[in-house]
DNA sequence: CTATTGTGCAAGTAACTCCTTGCCCATATA
DNA sequence: TATATGGGCAAGGAGTTACTTGCACAATAG
């Protein structure tokens, strides 16, 4: 069902972000990299190579009985846009802030009764 | 337990990135950030404003019995440094796999017994 | 052919996440 | 003081995640 999953949450797993480091670095096989997580089981890597293929962070290129895995870079564009789109507004705006919170809310008839 | 959580998993969550998105806009109060999501309850949105405030990408400040939510986007440094560490092997190593995988394993006896 | 290696799939479990309801406390106003 | 508003805390539940063990299957080596 979760053809698609969502990048954001692919890359909050510290395994998969470890994973992502090793085989950015040097392609592996899955056995090679399960076998530098010998803390868990070769599944669990699996399930975690697969997660990361769903969401194309991770693409296998079949080579006889191996599949070699690869790092694909474009889906982090997606995080790395979503942080730049939002630092603008933060330079911005932390002045408008303090200066906002430098005015104290004066106690005059004045009041904007909300909703 | 968790004083430290990830910011990774902090932003994993769709609806914290959109309440990121609105409070960098604009800094509200607890009940003006739920109010932007009518289909959850405020109590839902102050646990994800605790969540965000537990690993550093909001502030609050009191102002008498409101709380004034501030994003800190500091946080953020990190996963932005974390895909930027990367992205210099992707762009380098991407033509060592496509190198990789051209050279077909030639059946000579020049195997490389790995280990 | 048989044995070995590389890998996927299924079932089950422990832990965690997200959300809700209900209650309680603090601050401001009349 | 009483009342309304702002907001935290705790219990509980439905769903998801991360991991394990066990089995199955394909490709290669001998």
């Amino acid at each position: 069902m979760e053809a698609r999953r969502d990048v954001f949450q692919a890359i909050a797993d510290p395994t998969r972000r470890a994973i992502i480091g090793m085989v950015a670095r040097q392609p592996a096989n899955v056995n090679a990299i399960a076998a530098h997580f010998s803390h868990m089981s070769r599944q669990a890597i699996s399930l975690h190579l697969r997660i990361l293929n769903e969401c194309g962070l991770l693409t296998f290129h079949h080579q006889g009985r191996e599949r070699i895995c690869q790092i694909r870079p474009e889906p982090l564009d997606e995080v790395q846009s979503w942080i730049n789109q939002h630092q603008q507004f933060w330079s911005q705006k932390l002045d408008a802030l303090s200066a906002y919170l430098d005015i104290p809310p004066q106690p005059n008839k004045n009041k904007q009764h909300g909703h």
